[in-house]
RNA sequence: GGGAGGGUUCCCGAGUGGCCAAAGGGGGCAGACUGUAAAUCUGUUGCGUCUCGCUUCGAUGGUUCGAAUCCAUCUCCUCCCA
């Protein structure tokens, strides 16, 4: 099976500008693709995983890949699939992100020897002169035409300002000069990005008459259509920082049965042969399927180490071993007798308020030691070390004196 | 520039002087049931020193015993005309 015939059949590919050329330039290793980011947050998340894994898929079978950090494109920001306006971000910010992508990008493709380069289209962008680019760019774009992509009919009905209608150009743009500069000649991204790839492949091809192409992921959606990657405090981020290997093991040893499969071609690399084994399992048995899921991404984007942890820590925790690796939850000595677990937990913000906090003890979601917390101000008492606090159903700390 | 209609709690959306911390739905959270799943049912969903108090309904000021609701100014959005 060629390389594009494995992701094909891995479910992550949902449209080429060509399939014929497309296929050929990535089974040979003669693409030279390119993937936009825009650094508009500190991490990337769970929403840049796939089209992170297909860059991996793609170099792995001897393709160039250029990840491209939209500083100068976050300035204006994508429209597609937004109600209002970005907020404008500054410079400093901005390069700041840049280099925390550039390392949780390095983790799936290899920067090393040239097999992969990164580019920021600030480079280009901010110094752009505003008459040479329309006479450049705008003249290759109707405006007819723009307004038949899909992503700007929905938003004219609500309002579509002028800079964030030449996102397309500045996008368009740079598939251009990553084609002149280093003869990109494929770009690949989620398939909410194909009216902007089309812009780019078509830019191409009126001012040097050349084919490039463009590849689309399929979107991200849980079986029932939401999209994927949010928890409770918003995106799922892939810093250790921001969302911790256990925290990002358990959301996906948590998906629903009916996505175990898909996402185990998507997100592992685990031969198909392999997942082929699993889909047979019904029922609890798809758990040991989650498990392989949970275990592998986490492998990826953490390590191997953080994955066998997490493993660990949810086994111990939800088969009723002793967990060992719970999260602690530091009390200083002073404290345990002297205020109320309610109190503790406030403070370190396990509990997002105390009137929540509050709710939860009256609906006996918060545990201390295994007995549910019946009083709003249970104290835990001296001997409370190496005892283990439950909110909810899934979080647990054990406490540390100190 | 002229005219019309709007900005309500996480989101959508009721509310047009006190019974409003504000209907209903969505989403979230918790409990039951389970397989750390889904579906379902129940509870809950501003904050706190919690049978009470405090802060919220675009902003500021005003009328009133009392305002999300009335008035004024400002601001933002949408639509129609130019």
């Amino acid at each position: 099976m060629s390389k594009y015939e494995e992701l094909v059949a891995r479910g992550m590919i949902a449209q080429t500008t060509n399939e014929a050329q497309v296929k050929e330039l990535i089974d040979n290793g003669k693409a030279i693709f390119y993937v936009g980011f825009d650094p508009t947050a500190d991490s990337l998340h769970v929403g840049h995983l796939l089209v992170m894994i297909a860059m991996k898929h793609l170099q792995e079978a001897g393709n160039k890949a250029i990840a491209l950090i939209g500083g100068g494109t976050v300035m204006i920001g994508d429209p597609t699939g937004k109600t209002d306006m970005r907020r404008m971000m500054g410079r400093p910010e901005i390069e700041a992100n840049c280099a925390v992508f550039r390392q949780q990008l390095s983790k799936f493709i290899d920067f090393s020897d040239d097999k992969a380069i990164m580019v920021d289209n600030g480079d280009w962008l901010l110094n752009l002169n505003y008459i040479e680019f329309l006479r450049e760019v705008g003249v290759h774009f109707t405006v007819n035409r723009m307004l038949t992509f899909e992503c700007y009919k929905s938003r004219l009905e609500r309002g579509l300002s002028f800079i964030e209608f030449n996102y397309m150009l500045m996008q368009s743009y740079d598939f251009y000069k990553l084609y002149k500069n280093y003869g990109c000649n494929l770009q690949v991204g989620g398939d909410d990005q194909w009216a902007n790839i089309l812009g780019g492949t078509e830019l191409v091809r009126r001012i040097d008459g050349d084919d490039v192409n463009g590849l689309t992921m399929k979107l991200l959606t849980t079986s029932e259509g939401k999209k994927m990657g949010k928890t409770e405090k918003g995106a799922l981020w892939l810093d250790p920082e921001k969302c911790s290997p256990y925290e990002f093991y358990q959301y996906w040893r948590n998906v629903s049965d009916a996505d175990v499969i898909r996402l185990m071609k998507i997100f592992t690399f685990l031969p198909l042969e392999e997942i082929a084994k699993y889909e047979n399992l019904e029922g609890a048995q798809l758990n040991v399927a989650k498990e392989v899921l949970a275990y592998e991404i986490t492998k990826l984007v953490h390590s191997e180490e953080d994955a066998k942890k997490a493993q660990d820590a949810a086994r111990a925790m939800f088969g009723g071993g002793n967990a060992q690796e719970v999260p602690t939850l530091e009390v200083a000595k002073t404290d345990a007798s002297a205020k109320s677990l309610l109190d503790i937990l406030a403070e370190n913000k396990l509990v997002p308020s105390k009137s929540e906090g509050r709710r939860l003890i009256q609906q006996k979601g918060i545990h201390f030691d295994d007995t549910p917390v019946e009083e709003i101000d249970f104290v835990m008492g001296d001997d409370c070390d190496g005892k283990v606090v439950r909110i909810g159903k899934k979080k647990r700390y054990r406490i540390t004196l100190v």
